[in-house]
DNA sequence: CGATTCTTTACGAAATAGCTAAGCACAGGC
DNA sequence: GCCTGTGCTTAGCTATTTCGTAAAGAATCG
């Protein structure tokens, strides 16, 4: 469960915020001023903090300040700026924040959340691999291009469908293991397979339509009778 | 560690882009004129210079065509252009500035982040095709020239805006990748596509309509149903 | 040989992208 | 300060693609 950190004043509005996002699925804590914040920040150590502009105490620039020379991870902490309306926003809207984003009130619950969910996208180490560029794979005269998305056979392009590709890459990247539908479908989509869905094989028979030579006997997508798919290691 | 010089005489506004640049992880060094950048220029050897169009004792563009014919490897080193609201942009955006791009204030910090990454990107080795060389791409009877922001069909030129430019750059500097909107969004602007946003998609049907030989049957800009849009690498 | 599991086909619903027009913001000229 | 042109964005409509389901046929297993 992420764990977010609310500063903000304005108690009617942080219960909003809060109540919001914890029915979006995390966890809310609320600081009503700059220095019960920072406090909470090292207590609480959360995904992400939430930081009005105008607060009581510190502002809120300064409270952004001194989260950055915080010691150790503290100072990586992703920071969402809340700006009042009445704020001298030109400074804000430059590169007077040390934030990672901010957000003028008033807000739509909707694009806080997406914003909230972007800066926690970013901070995420891993987002950067995946669109990293990779080297095709290769299984004899079939190729499969993860950068330009396409397949070839004997040297001439297949014609897949988005999520074709998706699955056969899924199946290609680990060749050799066999995967549940569930699997396959976890890592293609993200959500779970319900149950009687044939969907998955629907596809994989217009997957081999595509890449396999003879149709009727398959040797790069093979089944595995009651548990899911295989891509073949080596060609046989 | 890469490192980065800033060469600025807004304090301020310099030690906004310092902080947060050296949170992104780059180490900033700042020179508050153009004889000083250009002395710590080959003190600091840095991976990129940010220079401000606007400086006390010489203009940007003379620190930046004294920058090109310095001595050794120091000549090639990728100068990213600030320039002012009311600076004659104009001049800018034409062949004059042997800067590698420009920026012009107020930016947001993503943007800018998104640029120097890109600037850094192009002068990285590996990326054989679109490194270092600011030629001209040339696909056939298209060009696109960086450095005029130009771009030319069968030899006559194409009425781009800067910003629908820039698209057709990102795409062509990565001709055979395909890219989702949000990765081009995050090239161009720096910033997050929101949900339903459409404005790529307008975009794309411009540039089309500038460069395509045939809008209806395009061979430059392909679309990739449910994923995003490729520059198309070789002729078909 | 019957039951289970997979493959194939066909079809309707939903998603997606292209097109066009209109809204908006911003800059430059008068 | 107002007008105007330029250019990005949004919205609505349409054509097309693509996905999932259902149903029927084939294969596999015990």
């Amino acid at each position: 469960m992420t764990t977010l950190l609310i500063i903000e004043d304005d108690h009617r509005l942080a219960q909003m915020v809060g109540e919001y996002l914890t029915q979006s699925g995390f966890t809310v804590h609320h600081a009503s001023g700059g220095v019960q914040g920072l406090q909470m920040l090292q207590t609480l150590t959360p995904a992400l903090v939430l930081l009005d502009l105008m607060l009581p105490d510190i502002d809120g620039l300064e409270v952004c300040r001194r989260i950055r020379s915080l010691p150790g991870a503290f100072a990586q902490t992703p920071v969402l700026m809340l700006t009042a309306k009445g704020d001298p926003m030109d400074r804000i809207v430059g590169l007077e924040i040390g934030a990672d984003d901010y957000l003028p009130k008033p807000f739509e619950p909707r694009e806080l959340l997406a914003r909230v969910r972007a800066v926690l996208r970013r901070h995420q180490p891993g987002n950067e691999a995946s669109s990293n560029s990779k080297e095709p794979l290769k299984f004899g005269s079939l190729q499969i291009d993860r950068d330009a998305r396409t397949v070839s056979v004997h040297g001439h392009l297949c014609e897949l469908t988005s999520y074709q590709f998706d699955l056969l890459w899924v199946l290609a990247e680990r060749a050799g293991r066999v995967l549940s539908r569930d699997q396959i479908m976890e890592a293609v989509r993200g959500r779970e397979l319900e149950a009687f869905d044939r969907s998955i094989d629907v596809h994989m028979g217009r997957i081999r339509a595509a890449i396999e030579d003879d149709v009727k006997t398959p040797k790069r997508i093979l089944t595995v009778r009651g548990v899911g798919y295989v891509f073949a290691k080596q060609q046989d």
